[in-house]
DNA sequence: TATCTTGTTAATCG
DNA sequence: ACGATTAACAAGAT
């Protein structure tokens, strides 16, 4: 369930420890996450050296000397930097670096690594279409973007061509925090309640972010997150009292994902 | 065994 | 075109 402080930490992460590395393979144990076949995918990033990484929404971009290596961790995933001789029990790909470590991914439910040319970064199909890190998300945007549109504030939050970044743990209190239903209709937000959202996603992001993201994730090194469950006010604690009225926690269906909301401070319209 | 869960896309129906 | 719903995909825990 890595989301944008996770993401962003290991991307700060493999920033700072894998810029200059240089690739001398990669060994496939999944092709299925890859976008090409491994053996393409191999001549593609042996002997490139890697340039910088940055992220955008939950996808980690890698800048090569030729290229772009773009990881999503999907529901869940680790990226260990080991040295060959110490891998972790479990791995679906090994990127070798000619210095005798190793980054060991591994993917729990969903992720994948892509290779993409240069130029190909611009068409390709999930990254190019992604809408700006919920970070730098201003009011103005979230007007544009709720506009005329009927569909639930909660949907709109976790689609990524809207606002990058958000996904279904951190969007629990970033709500309660706003004091909106996931099931409000965006276009039914005032320009206040869309002051107080960007607020929301700033204070429900960056506590995280300063920690070193969730303790369910661990950083390249192995060590969990910071961010613990004791700084979570109401997501996953179905049937606790709200920390602000008392009130029970509710657990409820919201489309295809569930919600945790407290049912007198987030009222429906 | 049945069900739940974090992401994302695609198909379908209205 | 939009919006809502469902299924599907590469697991693992309970």
């Amino acid at each position: 369930m890595p989301e944008l402080p996770e993401i962003a930490c290991r991307a700060r992460e493999m920033q700072e420890h894998l810029t200059g590395r240089i690739f001398s393979g990669v060994e496939v144990f999944q092709p299925k996450c890859l976008n090409e076949p491994p053996e393409v995918f191999r001549a593609h990033i042996s002997g490139v050296s890697i340039r910088s990484t940055s992220h955008r929404g939950k996808w980690i971009l890698t800048e090569l000397d030729r290229g772009w290596l773009l990881f999503n961790l999907g529901m869940g995933g680790e990226l260990l930097l080991v040295n060959r001789m110490e891998l972790p029990g479990k791995y679906r790909l090994i990127f070798d670096f000619v210095d005798g470590d190793c980054l060991s991914v591994n993917f729990w439910w969903f992720g994948s690594s892509h290779f993409c040319s240069p130029e190909g970064i611009k068409e390709h199909p999930q990254v190019s279409k992604l809408g700006k890190n919920a970070l730098e998300f201003t009011a103005e945007d979230l007007a544009a973007v709720t506009g005329h549109r009927k569909t639930a504030i909660k949907t709109l939050l976790l689609d990524q061509t809207c606002i990058a970044g958000l996904g279904n743990a951190y969007i629990h209190d970033i709500l309660f925090m706003a004091r909106l239903h996931p099931l409000r209709p965006a276009n039914s937000l005032s320009a206040k309640e869309r002051y107080g959202l960007i607020d929301s996603i700033h204070h429900g992001l960056e506590p995280s972010l300063a920690k070193g993201g969730a303790f369910y994730e661990q950083n390249l090194f192995g060590q969990k997150g910071g961010f613990q469950f004791e700084d979570i006010l109401v997501g996953y604690r179905e049937g606790q009292p709200c920390p602000l009225c008392h009130t029970p926690i509710l657990k409820i269906k919201t489309g295809a994902t569930s919600s945790y909301i407290c049912p007198t401070c987030q009222v429906l319209i």
